[in-house]
DNA sequence: TGTGCTTGCTAACAAACGTTAGGTTGTTTA
DNA sequence: TAAACAACCTAACGTTTGTTAGCAAGCACA
């Protein structure tokens, strides 16, 4: 579907993904989103009711995905170094589906207020568990060698997450996903 | 020095700094910053003459302590896997020495203005290219082996960098930057 | 034909913003 | 002792902020 032809409300969550993505939330205005999409700030109300919801639906909406990318993973019976290879490809290829919600969903969502601040952190701490989950079975197989698990992952995620900075592309979305499953793996292996 | 004593000026630096890192710029008013040193806003231009002014001060401050650390492991005359080593080893050092100036440094220097965006942008295309020349003189010298040079770059750097945003210490900073100087130096080696 | 819904408008709101003006106090320097 | 300075204050400025109220046009469906 052309962006043209959404309905509004879906173009408003657009514009704004790209406005919070380059200005960042606080410095992007309801003016600026209005303007955009060629209307006037009040108009937005119409089909949005805050500021604020633009931002908890695409910081949420994002979450999911990336909950179900790798929960999918879990969920097969592959060798644990081929679920590890897939959860990285997944989470890849969620943030190369959407760059613009991916910058929003790593940079802004401290501007969540409660109770979904304390909901959306307690969703990402469990994503970081899922992945240390796995590369502990990996060790505990006897397949993987890592000195320290929590390290590893903030250290890979960090990687992975910084995509969304990336100033140009080093490789196109569907080689870039392999190319982070292979030199990770290639780190964990014994 | 204990931060009680010090000049009101770099008591105000690094309070808003703080605040830069926890709330963003854009969110951190003058009026927060005043109240965080126990002082009224209006104050504080009798010690510093606009809020990016700091942020100003903030970002060129930590470029420069990244740039000249580079810069100084390319002058030693060491083998090119322990220059390699040596840079990795500075960055995190830089990092972990003011983890909340490296938090604005990486995330808050968009809100910068022209002239001072252009050329820390500039900056910021040096640091990495010193980075791929380094990879680059290890592969020529065939101690490397990388498919993809400016991917790897991006993908280290990313990780790196992220190590501000985690919510914990995985490793205590003496140990952390050797910790990626391996764990990067063994995914480069042939 | 009339009712109600959708989508937009103008005008305005109170609050918060960065910053300036101008004054007071206490300390240092000539 | 006087002059200069540093560090702070209150008050206010013009602007921008997110949001609301109230209204108008166009369309769908009874």
């Amino acid at each position: 579907m052309d962006i043209a032809t959404k309905p509004r409300k879906e173009q408003i969550e657009h514009v704004a993904t790209d406005l919070f993505k380059n200005k960042g939330y606080a410095a992007t205005s309801m003016r600026d989103i209005a303007a955009a999409v060629g209307i006037e700030a009040a108009s937005i109300y119409s089909h949005i009711h805050s500021k604020e919801q633009i931002l908890t639906g695409i910081c949420f909406r994002m979450a999911r995905a990336f909950m179900q990318g790798i929960e999918k993973v879990m969920q097969t019976s592959a060798p644990t170094d081929e679920k590890f290879k897939l959860a990285v490809i997944r989470h890849v290829d969620v943030i190369t589906s959407d760059i613009a919600a991916s910058a929003v969903f790593w940079n802004e969502w401290r501007h969540l207020s409660e109770p979904m601040l304390t909901e959306f952190i307690s969703l990402q701490r469990k994503y970081e568990q899922l992945f240390r989950s796995l590369i502990e079975q990996g060790v505990e197989e006897g397949i993987f060698e890592v000195s320290n698990i929590s390290f590893v992952v903030m250290a890979m995620l960090s990687s992975l997450n910084g995509i969304q900075k990336w100033h140009s592309y080093t490789l196109p979305p569907e080689e870039l996903n392999h190319a982070f499953a292979n030199i990770f793996l290639k780190g964990l292996k014994k």
